[in-house]
DNA sequence: TTGTAGGCGTTATCAT
DNA sequence: ATGATAACGCCTACAA
């Protein structure tokens, strides 16, 4: 492979001038500049960014930690980070930490060895080890979907009022026996959506009694379990509200199995949408994430840190959730 | 952030000795490493992967080129790519085209410039001259899910067979004008699917009078025209065979604006899953690609070129797809 | 407008 | 078993 230095020779000129001609930095006369062209693309030279990152310092490469992207929710809000991230130059590995913090510890630690120029992070634990590790290498980090206790920017959906929103729209059609189907009790977003289904069922007096609130994983089986667990209850809920889409489809399976029907038999709502695409028909009510926006958002709050834009104090971003009514709530049964 | 000069001088040894202790290369007599690594400890001194990237001209960092991870396909195969790589402590960087051979040359140069060890190319089209610049700079590269005329590794499913398979599978219901949705007539995959779904009628002896087949682009939209388009042919077709998930979609939702039911009226199948997890109730049949292991076996193809243990001749290693048979597929009516 | 010298942080090579 | 020297490819001073 020809460098820097190559050219320069076949040019007849130093290369810190082969230099000024690649970044068009400097004068350069255009006599030169052609010549120095040519040489370029006869040689077929491609500058090494690893050399100009050990002497600039940038890597113009982003790391993106999260827990999965095969979930539709991760997926789209990747896709809001590179689409942001390629706008201004910049290049973004891709790491799923399946909520483990050991690997996501491990993912980090190279990225730092790396020199990525900044982390978004999806935090696999609260008190997460990597966030103090990347604070302590002063090297840029937005926290995405959860909060930590750290002092960290942080871009997320207000799960709590969404939680509420979904809370409220069973509420108005006549149901006081909702069960909630969350999350890990550990994980932020789980606690606010409990919160939201909390302050929604209070403010319409419903009694202790007549409410239940399960925890499992964020997954399938996990709703699938949570919602079989609910089925002995009695009296039975008339409306399951799942903490996310997965449990979503988990409760709905659990619920065909012994006979119940949706939404005649009891009502499900989500927090999180299944992307529309993927749907032959649309039918859970949901309120759905602006997962592209987050992903795109974080990402340029990043960018401000990069350039020093942002301002020094960390600061909270919260995206709205937006409410879609679909088929799978209906009135409660008097 | 310290060096490992600083450590060097911190253990009163000489930097090399510091890098044998990191690396656990040469000899280095306990009680030194153990001074070394309590001095690495005490300053937190991260190793500088960019520096010896310069040196060792290995980033341990693959390129991955798609089209869109959006696609629940793609997002099943980069989650298979990124899985195989991190098991070998590869780092991947994600790129999305959305099949503009601009954006991916862009892409590319730039990747080429970062050194990255190798690449995983979806060619936005088949005459690509990413996959030329990738040869020319002797970077070891795997094309998936499409053929090229170039002479490089390939990881695709087996479109044709996976076409015909699906086409019988019609034809043993009794159906005889089956309608084709293809792809854009330019990428591979989609003639492919043809040339399969043409193998099964011609077997069938079904004259070319009951044949149809039109073209559009792999997209909700593009099926849903296709299948518009169609519908006004007489007489109409028995069941309709979509070239990907997105294309089937769009076709159902023409299908069932016009007032026609699946399967009861027409019968539909598609080319590719959509992924069981987003889907409330499965109904499709389709022909499912193996996304994880294309994904999986693409990285692993690559990794052998760069350990030099693939032989040098290039090689197209071809998937099989899986029938499964749901509830969009019927008897036709006699 | 162009060039010289030196160093970014690491490691290969060759001593000792 | 440990160290001195040089080089990877580039670019920031600082001259000329």
């Amino acid at each position: 492979m020809p460098t820097i230095k190559d050219v320069a020779k076949g040019a007849g000129v130093a290369p810190i001038t082969v230099s000024r001609v690649i970044n068009n930095s400097g004068y350069v006369s255009d006599a030169i500049r052609h010549r120095v062209e040519d040489v370029i693309e006869e040689l077929g030279y491609v500058p090494n960014r690893v050399a100009r990152s050990l002497r600039s310092k940038q890597t113009h490469t982003l790391a993106l930690v999260l827990t999965d992207i095969t979930n539709p929710f991760w997926t789209t809000v990747a896709r809001g980070v590179e689409d942001a991230a390629s706008e201004d130059g910049f290049s973004v590995i891709l790491c799923n930490t399946d909520e483990s913090e050991v690997k996501e510890h491990h993912y980090v630690r190279v990225l730092l060895q790396k020199q990525v120029d900044g982390f978004l992070l999806v935090p696999a634990h609260s008190a997460s080890r990597s966030v103090t590790l990347i604070q302590k290498q002063q090297v840029p980090l937005v926290v995405m979907d959860r909060t930590v206790p750290a002092a960290v920017d942080i871009v997320r959906s207000d799960s709590e009022g969404g939680a509420y929103q979904l809370a409220r729209h069973l509420l108005d059609l006549g149901h006081r026996r909702i069960a909630m189907l969350s999350g890990p009790p550990e994980v932020s977003t789980a606690q606010d959506r409990v919160a939201g289904y909390h302050r929604a069922l209070t403010e319409a007096e419903v009694p202790d009694a007549d409410r239940t609130v399960v925890y499992g994983a964020f997954t399938e089986s996990g709703g699938y379990g949570m919602a079989q667990a609910l089925l002995t209850a009695f009296p039975r809920p008339t409306a399951f509200f799942a903490a996310n889409n997965f449990i979503a489809i988990g409760a709905f399976r659990a619920l065909r199995e012994i006979g119940l029907r949706v939404p005649e038999d009891v009502s499900l709502v989500a927090f999180d949408d299944i992307p529309a695409a993927f749907a032959l028909e649309p039918f859970l009510t949901v309120s759905a994430q602006r997962a592209y926006e987050m992903g795109q958002t974080a990402l340029r709050l990043l960018l401000q840190h990069l350039t020093g834009e942002a301002s020094l104090g960390h600061q909270e971003i919260l995206l709205p959730t937006d409410l879609i009514v679909r088929r799978s709530s209906q009135q409660a049964r008097a």
